[in-house]
DNA sequence: TCTTTAAGACACATATATATTGCATATGTT
DNA sequence: AACATATGCAATATATATGTGTCTTAAAGA
């Protein structure tokens, strides 16, 4: 479950906290995701791709 | 939640329990993701564009 | 016609994503 | 030193994805 939420966030200098706020969670669960421990629901993929500019397949897709 | 998962699927002349069984879960979650009334998880996403040989975003990115 | 297979629909049970709260630590600022 | 912010971690609660079982309908083959 690696994925680059985190690099990709990071790069646009904001925090868990903003990127939570924005897609609608909690900042626990954009932390928890990021560090790749769970499996987060589609359309939150999908909400946090479109939050960083970015498609599914950017962020999740083969991150080995 | 709409996707092109069936459409890729009866491309491929497989059922809905073929492509269940495939990815581990059974027929009525495949019946339901592809009717899109519900949001399935990352992982299943995955292991279903895998075993139809797509990528992520073509299945679930932007089908409006 | 009879049987089999694919698929839609529904009720209920269970597993797990996500929320909520709280605490710890590190860093930057005053 | 004191304070604020960002992040990690953990316990418990709730919502919902998924499983299980069953019934129904439509289509295909014998």
């Amino acid at each position: 479950m690696k994925n680059n939420v985190k690099i990709t966030r990071i790069k646009q200098s904001i925090t868990q906290q903003q990127l939570a706020k924005r897609v609608g969670v909690t900042r626990q669960t954009i932390g928890l995701i990021e560090k790749g421990e769970y499996n987060p629901s589609l359309q939150l993929c999908i909400a946090i791709a479109k939050e960083l500019n970015k498609t599914l397949d950017d962020l999740f897709w083969e991150v080995e």
